[in-house]
DNA sequence: ACCTGAACACCGTTCAAGT
DNA sequence: ACCTGAACACCGTTCAAGT
């Protein structure tokens, strides 16, 4: 045929990396999927790095966006939010790995249908970023969680569908949080920024171990 | 001398850490920084991997940990997670390198200390435990938000001290996302449980892409 | 233009020696 | 008991060839 192209290295990877995860994924696996040299896969990649990227972005475009009319603001934010961490869930260890202070495109449309949605529902611009963030860190936070505890508790898993069960748990676990914390906003847009007063109160925190 | 111990294996592997960051952190650079062959280090740890835990199990341990009188259970909780923020700030890429499925001691105990300060705010086991994980989450995310960010806006680096703002505006939005928090879990508290109704509702949430 | 195979500079770690 | 130096099995990636 007429060989490979970006598409196609994109999605072996994302295959194999959903398989054994984007740590244990390797160039020469890659090739290997594709049933090629261990060299091809760079002509259309740069890099393992710049793959992941691709990868990660490409997950990312996966989660779902509610439209407009489609509740109110914090529904809104629960469907997207909850999209994003079973998103996010797919491929193990892949935001660990992502090249630091880069911002994929996905992302950035994440956040700007985030800040919308908060900036409708009466936020600041200002309170509205720091909101988006907090709920992203803790989507991204959840996500390693879950991956760690998967990881110890694999004693009980005589059955096949205890991974069922785990994931279902793992969603109840995060949807727990992540009501916690629309609950916080909905408070915070009532109430009136309770959260954001004298935060440069305390500018010397504890950051001396006891050891 | 008497030769090298566990504890100066440690000390050296956490200072080359916090300069230069877990994952590019080498038994060899280890070795230089300790004057000593590559393969000296490995009598006293068993695997990089270990030497790791055994960093992020000290990391914990300095966590500040309030005193029972210190204040209402929520007060509590910003000081112990805002410390434990800072703590896990020190050391970049640790916590994307720590062995899986791994509980550490001093985590151990910084989870039952939380537990402690939910339970006497009133809240039941269960939720006690939902809760303690979902700040826990939101900490751990929040860290790994900062690294990214703090990575993509080294651009106006001319004066030294542009550090320093970051930490403080870190330390900030970190605090705004954990009042957030603190907040939902107050209604919770008082409103009695909408958080975690309804958890099996939506069982197959959308996970399939768009592509 | 696209692919291959050998090679390079790393890495964590094993192993046989040295003291 | 503790340390060393060479070596092994990996990695991502460069480079000179091949078609």
């Amino acid at each position: 045929m007429t060989g490979l192209n970006e598409l196609d290295v994109e999605r072996a990877g994302r295959a194999v990396a959903e398989r054994v995860g984007a740590r244990a994924l390797t160039m020469r696996m890659l090739a290997a999927e594709l049933g090629v040299s261990t060299m091809a896969a760079y002509r259309h990649v740069v890099s393992k790095t710049e793959l992941l990227a691709l990868i990660a972005d490409d997950i990312l475009s996966g989660v779902t966006v509610p439209s407009g009319g489609c509740g109110e603001w914090d529904t809104r934010l629960e469907i997207l939010e909850s999209s994003a961490f079973s998103q996010i869930s797919l491929v193990p260890d892949l935001w660990d790995l992502l090249p630091p202070g880069r911002i994929l495109p996905a992302e950035l449309r994440l956040n700007g249908v985030v800040a919308g949605i908060l900036l409708s529902a009466g936020f600041e611009p200002l309170p509205a970023a720091w909101a988006q963030e907090a709920i992203f860190g803790y989507v991204f936070g959840q996500v390693r969680l879950r991956m760690r505890v998967v990881s110890a508790g694999l004693t009980d898993d005589r059955d096949g569908h205890r991974g069922r069960t785990d994931r279902a748990e793992m969603q109840a676990h995060f949807l727990y949080g992540l009501r916690i914390m629309l609950a916080g906003l909905r408070k915070e847009l009532e109430g009136g920024g309770a959260a954001s007063c004298e935060v440069h109160q305390r500018s010397a925190l504890p950051s001396h171990p006891t050891r």
